[in-house]
DNA sequence: ATCGGTCCATAAGAAAAGTGTATGGCCGTA
DNA sequence: TACGGCCATACACTTTTCTTATGGACCGAT
């Protein structure tokens, strides 16, 4: 490195600078909190490694020598400059500045992580908060290459790339209109399903088979109406009477409004997401911060309408 | 003074800082001069001061984390300045930079200064010098308050709140066109300038008061034709022949030209100047430098035309 | 003039920080 | 599997830095 030049220490231009704003050595070292002759060895030292006197002893008191007024103006940029730097530290340390950058599911974006986005922004106020939504496999490739700092996806898991905390477990439950003929009843089965108009989604992913697999097994043919993609519009749907929804209980929640209502699906399929990062480096503060908060979130939240409605059908 | 925030040292934030730019903990180490485990050792104790990771440690290499590269952009700059800092110390103790002001009689800015400048400058072509023409006591006053860093003035000095240092002895001459009656002689007296007529300067200076002190024991009245107050003009009168001027030898040489000659006085009166700073403190390195600069220069000047000419009259 | 207060410098021992050598773990590669 | 590069830790040693104690110089007041 640059090896040219007098090397002193920090403490060293501190007390230098100390000195001449407040005019003497004793007072220089009470600002310090130290004592008045390790500032006064600072001193001789500081001006030995220089090579010239800072200050002239003029009956014992000490008057800075235009050479040390010279130095001063840029140590005291100096020191400006490094207390920005620990400023910033202090900063950094507290979260008072970050970014942090996470992927979710569409309906997780727009149903729960806004309560937690809230308490989250609410602790950090200045730090960059970005969420996007993108497909299962694009957010796992993301996270994986921590092109962002986490995300939230449906467990199981299949890369070991991916460390995953879970967070979630939601059932699955019927959404249909108040008044639907079935709204009668406390809990709906393929068997009651059978003949009713669906509106399902999620073709091809994992938890769309297991509704499949579940009419199959009752020995019900599902009679899909539509097949969407978005709980939202699942559920847009159910509420002109288009068909019953079967979707994620924790999620529908947001998008019941006052026209719709829930009824658990049995069997009970389960819907756990987690809190996921790569796996391989330890994910950023912010992202366990971020996580801390969901899991908050979620530790007071009803854990399931069938717990509600526990009980026998009708 | 700001006790607040992690406090680390200058070697600490280098150390990172290599370690970033370099990549790697042993080529910062070997940049830097150090071992691996000292820079290993500092970046732990920084990380732990300041309290969050700056690199992650994925398989035992190292990764700048995004706090660690915010850090960093914030000490890069600090190191910078701090670079400035000793690149600027290192400049004033080989006065790279720097002030000098003094004062001089105007003869001896004239005279004999310029080639002493002429030294100084050329050791030191960066330093501002400035060098005023005062009255003696406006001089002897600048001086003493430190608003100048020294002068040359002539002894002796009568205030105890400035040092001297002799520098020239000079003694008198008589100045008078080539062809004049009088230069046949190789020395003058008074008795032999009866009734010549005189270009004498100083009124009411010490030196002046010594040559009519010269004149009164010899009997004789001076036939004063012109009173000036710089040996320039006595000698340019004299070169006109308008009379015999009597004046500093040394301050003299700079305006002879090839019209003049000089031919000793007697009695042997001599002029003695000194550089002269201020009692209460040391003076500043650069007028010692100048001071040295023109004891050298009038070490190797003849010391007296009374030496050259050294013998009898006529 | 002497006394008390203030200020700075130095000495000496103690505490702290920094450094080098040695060593071990981890990983990628030959 | 062995080797080499990289990082972290342990331990002993050196250097720095601190505090306490002390002395000298100066100033103002009694």
């Amino acid at each position: 490195m640059n090896n040219d030049g007098p090397d002193f220490g920090l403490r060293a231009l501190r007390a230098f600078h100390a000195i001449v704003k407040t005019g003497s050595v004793t007072a220089a070292a009470t600002a310090m909190g130290l004592t008045q002759p390790a500032v006064s060895r600072l001193l001789a030292q500081f001006e030995q490694t220089i090579g010239f006197d800072l200050f002239y002893r003029d009956k014992g008191r000490l008057v800075p020598t235009p050479d040390g007024l010279l130095l001063f103006d840029e140590a005291d940029l100096a020191l400006g400059t490094m207390e920005r730097v620990r400023a910033l530290a202090r900063d950094i340390a507290d979260f008072q500045v970050g970014q942090l950058r996470l992927v979710a599911p569409p309906s997780f974006a727009e149903g729960v992580l806004p309560d937690v986005i809230d308490r989250f922004l609410s602790r950090f106020p200045k730090v960059h908060l970005t969420i996007d939504s993108r497909s299962v496999e694009t957010s796992k490739t993301l996270i994986a290459t921590r092109a962002v700092d986490g995300g939230f996806l449906k467990l199981p898991l299949d890369r070991p790339d991916l460390t995953s905390v879970p967070v979630a477990n939601s059932g699955t439950v019927c959404v249909l209109p108040i008044g639907h003929p079935l709204a009668a009843r406390s809990w709906l089965d393929p068997l009651s399903l059978k003949g009713v108009p669906l509106v399902l989604l999620g073709l091809g992913r994992l938890s769309r088979s297991h509704i499949d697999a579940a009419f199959a097994r009752a020995g019900v043919r599902p009679e899909v109406r539509v097949e969407t993609h978005t709980i939202g519009s699942a559920c847009a749907l159910a509420t002109r009477g288009i068909g019953v929804a079967i979707v994620n209980e924790m999620l529908a929640r947001s998008y019941l409004g006052n026209r719709l209502l829930m009824r658990p699906f049995r069997p009970d399929l389960r819907h756990e997401y987690a809190f996921v990062t790569s796996a391989m480096v330890a994910p950023p503060r912010l992202a366990l911060e971020f996580l801390s908060d969901a899991k908050h979130y979620f530790a007071q939240q009803p854990k399931d309408v069938l717990d509600e409605t526990a009980g026998s059908p009708v």
